[in-house]
DNA sequence: ATTAATATTTAGATAAGGCTAAATGGGTAA
DNA sequence: TTACCCATTTAGCCTTATCTAAATATTAAT
């Protein structure tokens, strides 16, 4: 039965994200990167996590994710967007201070505890940056969804998701009230720099640079 | 700054209730039977545990625990106790099953995620178990509490703890219904092995042996 | 096709936490 | 007081996860 430690559920985790699921290669680099450690820590792991067969790992060519690994991430991913439900909605943090907590509790290892939170929440389908929790079973409902910059002026959305969860992106979100959910229309966008004018929830008008904008992942509605 | 590992976490507060709270000593041979780790391992660890002065250790002689390591052990109970009280209570765990969720759930990091979840529970002052809730500042509102043995024929009172909190003890307790806040009356004692005859709740006569009554404490009301 | 630059792996260390086997200290009973 | 038993510590080894420095493979540029 496979076991993986702390660690390993944490290169898993990202190795399934910089893969976007199982799509791409990913370099030992990247990972390093990723995890803020150095490459030859992250060689040491990969050769673990082949062992393990979550991964496929051929030297100097970088890894895939295995089918069992996939199954392993998305549990992973499962428990610590549950656990970012929890903590927002029912002890009132705010959507910038999750993630470091949730990093933690993902790794209880209790399926009851899993199965009884999910239900206890409602069995919520998206977490409060608007990503999708896998079922128990590993199944996401993803929703199509662009950037907000790819838009076309004129045209109306619903903000879904972001790209970038950092907490200071989020508290910037806050304060121009661009929260999930919150519906937007392109008013217009600035050739020069692509920056642009949106009306959020049919009365609040906002600019908006193109750096933001491509962080903010909406789903089309017209 | 005071920082532990999630294995000095784990001796830290063995040697905290082994030492009734920094009444007694603990020696190495205790604390490995607790731990199920070998002696050799405990001194290790001992050794580790005195250099962060969170114990004091002098060779041969066992170990008390200092004034920052019971402040220490304390924040740790305080988070076992009420994770607890959160299985129970919002995800429907029975008593018997969130112990050893707990004792994961106790090393998870965040300040804010204690206060709140005390909140989220009404500021609860004990556990499932019947076992009091430090609170921030490590204050513990205990009950003078005995074994119900040691009360006499015709005395009353109502349960408030459990001294072994092993999943087939609680089961067996859930059993015979009594549960933490049942009132006991003291009918008969039996001279020969100590086994008594109690009335449960007004309404349930229940045989017990001498060994199980020391396990059940209580509050003596009369 | 070489060479230079970059990415990756290997080698050798370290720290935490565990183990077994061997050495040693302390208390007790003769 | 001496011998013995048991508790405890020390020594030496293992695994996981990290690091730095050195070696090597791949890729890009001339
Ligand atoms: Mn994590
Ligand atoms: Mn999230
Ligand atoms: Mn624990
Ligand atoms: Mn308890």
């Amino acid at each position: 039965m496979l076991v993986l430690t702390y660690a390993e559920e944490n290169y898993l985790k990202a190795i399934y994200h910089l893969s976007e699921g199982g799509q791409h290669n990913v370099s030992t680099n990247d990972l390093s990167k990723e995890m803020k450690t150095k490459p030859a820590s992250v060689s040491d792991m990969l050769r673990r996590l082949s062992e393990k067969e979550v991964i496929n790992y051929r030297k100097y060519y970088g890894v895939t994710i295995t089918e069992m690994g996939k199954k392993a991430a998305l549990q992973i991913v499962r428990k610590h967007r549950l656990w970012e439900v929890f903590l927002v909605e029912k002890l009132m943090f705010s959507w910038d201070e999750v993630h470091d907590v949730a990093e933690e509790l993902e790794h209880i290892k209790s399926q009851l505890l899993i199965q009884r939170l999910d239900d206890f929440l409602g069995n919520p389908k998206y977490d409060p940056h608007g990503d999708p929790i896998p079922d128990e079973y590993g199944d996401v409902k993803s929703r199509p969804r662009l950037p907000l910059n790819e838009m076309e002026i004129q045209e109306s959305g619903q903000i879904v998701a972001v790209r970038d969860s950092s907490a200071a992106f989020l508290r910037y979100l806050d304060k121009v009230g661009a929260y999930i959910g919150a519906r937007v229309k392109i008013l217009d966008k600035v050739e020069f720099d692509g920056s642009l004018e949106i009306l959020v929830d049919n009365k609040k008008n906002l600019f908006m640079s193109k750096d933001v904008a491509g962080n903010i992942l909406v789903i089309q509605t017209s």
